[in-house]
DNA sequence: AGTGTATCCTGCAGGC
DNA sequence: TGCCTGCAGGATACAC
């Protein structure tokens, strides 16, 4: 679900409440979302300071004052959610209790930070920032990063004759980019998802780097996509579905040239574009 | 180096 | 109403 736009929500939000606060219970209610036993993971976390929180991809890394890390993938479902203090104890007005928690960490000042995850494709990881620092290294660049440049993206894509949306979903190609927003690149760009990535010449990378840039800029100011799961740490839903101009629009008119939108699938999922403004060699 | 398939898991929409 | 199938923002492991 969840692709670099909603992550970075979740992480600003959190960058603006969670540092400062000490880890002072563990709950784990779903242990299949560990890459460790429970009573590890909690004995190491219990009495952890939260030191900052940023993003890598789509990891919330969640920096600890013990030169250790907590990475958080949110999976298709999952959701991090910060839950202040309530005002008035026991009382909890029109806030729903997020169904599917699968683990509660109580900080201290007073405050809980919820995950919940429907499918429990997520997942919580404990590293060293040594060890982090080799995971992250694995990752493709920062699509936003302003050192990325559209050459850089070529040279990359260059060894590759995979289909240019499979290129763009693998996360140590270029971090953050997922189902949804790889679609809507393409559709910016007018780039065929099958076009292989060896293909694509300098002016192509170009308006794709750019394809991508804006789109997940744009959707971050909206807050992310929600089409079901995915809610901001506040709880919130993202505003940016109704901007989507290829993804889940099947049949729909191209908001370009009105051509009805086409689906189709290859790995195992569907991608959607225009087939002509997106035209297949 | 690719692709297709399966896996983890739950919920929902649509067809009958 | 109930049952079935297919589909879903991700990541990974496998055989070919």
């Amino acid at each position: 679900m969840p692709e670099l736009p909603e992550v970075e929500t979740v992480v600003r939000q959190l960058a603006e409440t969670l540092p400062g606060h000490r880890i002072r219970g563990v709950d784990v209610i779903h242990a299949d979302i560990l890459k460790e036993p429970p009573d590890s993971f909690r004995g190491a976390l219990l009495g952890s300071s939260i030191d900052s929180v940023g993003r890598r991809g789509k990891n919330i890394v969640i920096t600890l004052s013990d030169s250790h890390c907590l990475v958080v993938n949110l999976g298709m479902t999952g959701k991090l959610l910060f839950a202040p203090p309530l005002p008035v104890p026991g009382a909890r007005p029109d806030e729903e209790e997020p169904s599917h928690l699968a683990l509660i960490f109580a900080l201290e000042p007073q405050a809980s930070l919820l995950y919940a995850d429907t499918r429990r494709f997520g997942c919580l990881r404990r590293f060293t920032s040594a060890e982090w620092q080799r995971e992250s290294a694995r990752l493709g660049p920062e699509p936003l990063d302003q050192g990325l440049t559209s050459e850089d993206l070529r040279q990359r894509m260059a060894p590759s004759r995979s289909p240019i949306r499979s290129w763009l979903l693998d996360q140590t190609k270029i971090a953050g980019v997922g189902n949804i927003y790889a679609s809507e690149a393409l559709f910016r760009a007018g780039i065929h998802p099958k076009r292989p990535a060896q293909s694509l010449g300098p002016r192509e990378s170009a308006s794709l780097l750019g394809g991508v840039r804006d789109v997940l800029s744009d959707a971050i100011l909206a807050r992310g996509t929600t089409l079901r799961d995915y809610r901001t740490a506040t709880g919130d839903r993202g505003g940016f579905g109704p901007s989507l101009q290829a993804y889940g629009r099947e049949g729909a008119p191209c908001p370009r040239c009105s051509t009805h939108i086409e689906r189709i699938v290859f790995a195992n999922r569907s991608a959607f574009f225009c087939p002509s403004c997106q035209l297949n060699p």
